[in-house]
DNA sequence: TCACGCCGTGTGAACGTGCACATCAGCACC
DNA sequence: GGTGCTGATGTGCACGTTCACACGGCGTGA
């Protein structure tokens, strides 16, 4: 009744020798045309192509993995991705890696402990990725990342300050030391600095930001308090301090946390900046919408991405595959880009 | 002087027949180890896994997805992916993805144009993904998608409304109506739509909520305006809609697209909710925080990206590899979420 | 005219894994 | 005591690609 049936599997994709056989010539000739090697004639090629389209062919990555030990895959390391920043970033670097034939994994290590943050490596290296990109920025990643000294290259999106360590960041540093001048200038004395969590590597530099340009003006420095990045803890930590009101300016290292501030100042019946001035960090594209529209510290995370997918990419298409962080000495850009001040309607001068 | 050095060449990694030498085994049995193959002895499986452990033996993924012709990877189609929603969402899907041992691949298609979402589709082909979950929530890609008629299951974030697609969705259209309500009973019969743009599904589902709701409920309607999604656009729709002051609530199909309205009716010199009332969609972690703390629409949009996976895995997973819109009949759950209304401080009766 | 080199192409063997099949020991059953 | 079944393991090949090498033809210089 029914026929054998030999075709139950499922069918495979055309190969290489498909097409060669359709194409009258050999394998390697095929190969040859889609690695445009040099000596091949082009009418030779021209009927490969050809044949190739007709069969709707496409390399097989696995294979070509498999003979070159080429991934061609990029990992990145990151936490708290679904925030603006490196939400951008991540957005720039796999637009950049495809632009140079890479593809990009990622993995989330957002668990503070160090188990996680293992795990997350563990899986990039399980997919054979040729290098990495750090986005997480605690410390606790860059210790884990020491310790397991891998035969990798990476690139991180922020420095850690450390010796060894190979990063391209924005000059947080600076970024904070622009907020705390302008209030300065503006003639604040009592000013606050609400900062990121302590493990942060982009939290601390901003507060060492802080506290040096206080130091440089002259200006007495209050102990900087320690947030998460949230609205809610800016909120919190706001009411908090107004509770004692011994100052006129706060400069906050985010922009979600200078949200929350705001908030509560103006739950506790003040104005901004009539009463008090507020600064943040990062530039969020709602930030210039805030109530007052906000001054702020912008950053450009693509443009950070980007340079480190080609910082990356040229350290691992190199032919010496060295390990390690990568050196950027042969690339003409300097390390840091500069984050500029951006300033509106949350600050002014203090109260008279 | 030099000896011969034949150790030139970088060493590849320790594969499963190094494994099973060591081990005194055939590198089948270390095969099996690998894919807990039932009838091996706990005392070899023990020694190989030993061996591996010394070796740091990892399995080459190329290798196994060559012979079995199987990725193990999903694609994620995604657009602006930089903001709130989609960026929940796509890092709810790895994580899920990778629970269930798959690797995840993004695309963008930002562009508008035909040629970049065929392009973006082009390079998850190239990665073999054995399924894809669409998030980038333009009409034209599902057109796209559908033109391509290409012989893979996908899963789509939003609902497209359209017979054969698949999709799984946060129900935007009762999260409209649920606002809308909210304004109408209030009080509110002058009440406008800012809508997201047009070839955007979901933005088309909020609207047509909108005018559902105001319809049912007997209240004239006006034209809906078509935003961007910006505050930016928010703030100046706002400021033109000011000009003539026929309405006393807002309706916005984002939250900040709100956040700019507010802004605009501020600096109109109106009260937020005295004169006119807002209210958002999506609830974004700011929300809480603008000022006035802003009513708006809430929607799980990790909760939707768990379960797209769970749904296109197990169309993966399955040994009748059908293509195409994936169907979901066989699961438990319903094919979207409920949405809640947040009610905050941006929204009251209207002015006496 | 012969040796040599280069261009265009073909041949066969890897790469690391899983699958189909074979093998062998041990045990139960009649 | 043979037969058949099951558990634990081994053998060889296939997957689609690249690499090393080989080969014929043609041009060139001595």
């Amino acid at each position: 009744m029914n026929e054998p049936s030999a075709e139950a599997k499922r069918p495979r994709a055309p190969s290489i020798r498909d097409v060669a056989k359709l194409a009258g010539v050999s394998h390697q000739t095929v190969s040859r045309v889609l690695n445009n090697h040099p000596s091949i004639r082009d009418e030779t090629k021209a009927r490969v192509l050809e044949v190739m389209g007709e069969l709707n062919y496409r390399p097989n990555r696995a294979a070509r993995a498999l003979v070159t030990s080429r991934s061609r895959a990029i990992g990145v390391l990151t936490s708290s991705r679904s925030e603006y920043g490196p939400a951008s970033s991540i957005k720039a670097i796999e637009e950049a890696a495809l632009l140079h034939g890479y593809l990009v994994v990622t993995a989330n290590a957002d668990g503070t402990d160090r188990a996680s943050i293992a795990r997350a490596i563990t899986h990039l290296l399980d997919q054979a990725v040729e290098g990495m990109v750090v986005i997480a920025p605690q410390v606790r990643v860059f210790d884990t990342l020491h310790e397991l000294n891998l035969d990798l290259p990476y690139v991180t999106l922020q420095s850690t300050g450390r010796q060894g360590d190979h990063s391209l960041s924005v000059d947080q540093i600076e970024g904070a030391r622009l907020a705390t001048r302008h209030l300065i200038e503006l003639g604040h004395r009592g000013i606050y600095h609400l900062a990121g969590p302590q493990d942060w590597v982009e939290a601390e530099a901003r507060m060492e930001g802080f506290l040096r340009e206080m130091s440089d003006q002259d200006v007495p420095t209050t102990a900087p308090i320690l947030g998460d990045w949230t609205a809610e803890f800016g909120y919190y930590a706001g009411l908090e301090l107004l509770r004692v009101r011994d100052f006129t300016a706060i400069f906050s290292s985010n922009d979600q946390m200078a949200l929350g501030l705001i908030h509560a100042i103006r739950d506790a019946g003040l104005d901004v900046p009539g009463d008090i001035s507020v600064v943040g960090f990062d530039d969020i594209p709602e930030a210039a919408h805030f109530w007052p529209p906000l001054t702020t510290v912008r950053q450009d995370f693509a443009e950070l991405g980007r340079r480190c997918v080609a910082l990356l990419v040229s350290a691992v298409d190199d032919d010496a595959p060295g390990s390690g962080p990568v050196a950027e000495s042969a690339l003409e850009w300097p390390g840091s880009l500069l984050p500029t001040l951006v300033v509106r309607r949350s600050t002014g001068p203090p109260p008279a």
